[in-house]
DNA sequence: CCTATAATGTACTAATTGTATCATTGTATA
DNA sequence: TATACAATGATACAATTAGTACATTATAGG
């Protein structure tokens, strides 16, 4: 199941920064085993309450967690381990994420009823026209 | 057959939410064919619990669709992939009409950080196999 | 026909979650 | 002491999903 309980110890006089011990426990958990790809963690508002800690510390841990892309927070939602998809899974994903944006557009199109030749040059002009849009401040 | 059993693979740590994702595969499977104008889709209520989600998700997802003019929603009767409008439209409101298409396309790409060299290799791609797969067919 | 009922989508609201901003507290240091 | 800064807390907000009641349509029984 990827619901965890995520026992945290705290040390209140150690000096370390709440913030800090919790980033630094998940950050272990996941080193070792304890927590894996995919597991949700509690909210903020569920870790902070065990804690006895204000929710907001939590959520600056958690902050400082999804920065290094360790966990994936979503409003609305809950708070889960980033999947860590080795190298050339994640160029596979790329590829396939294209593959599917290409494929609604093209199907769409010829939904609405234009063919391969208009969308094949309409693709080529804006390609064209973004470009030139955009040699000044290209990244 | 119009009745269809629209399998739907939802991630629900992706970070997208499900109501993008139920939009995002709809609008895939219609470019792919999988599913086609005139086609019913699963009401609200029958999606949501397959799904395991609540109906008001699947509505949502359905209210975004509808406004796109992908699907028609009436109230008491069912969803359904919406018909082709026959191209009665001038040429000039079709050209506009095909260049704001590619263009949330091309923008979504790069947004996503696809090159235009990636981008265009795809179009070509997708162009010739849905060539391919749609020659015995061609209406 | 007319009416009752079921099936369907809609509208509005509530609950759950994370976010943003500022206030408070504690501590180091000039 | 006074000041600056870091850590934490309080409060209001936003996004997502769920709950409840309702309107519309189709259909079956009389």
């Amino acid at each position: 199941m990827s619901e965890k309980k995520l026992t945290l110890q705290l040390d209140f006089h150690s000096g370390l920064p709440i913030y800090t011990q919790i980033v630094n426990q998940v950050q272990s958990q996941l080193a070792n085993g304890i927590l894996k790809p995919g597991d949700q963690l509690p909210t903020v508002r569920a870790l902070a309450l065990e804690l006895r800690v204000n929710f907001n510390t939590v959520a600056r841990a958690y902050r400082i967690l999804d920065e290094a892309r360790i966990i994936s927070t979503q409003q609305g939602r809950g708070t889960f381990i980033t999947e860590i998809p080795p190298p050339e899974v994640s160029e596979r994903l790329r590829q396939e994420s294209l593959s599917a944006l290409t494929q609604r557009f093209i199907g769409e199109a010829y939904r609405l009823g234009f063919s391969e030749r208009e969308v094949s040059q309409m693709v080529r002009d804006s390609l064209k026209s973004w470009k030139e849009a955009n040699v000044s401040e290209q990244d």
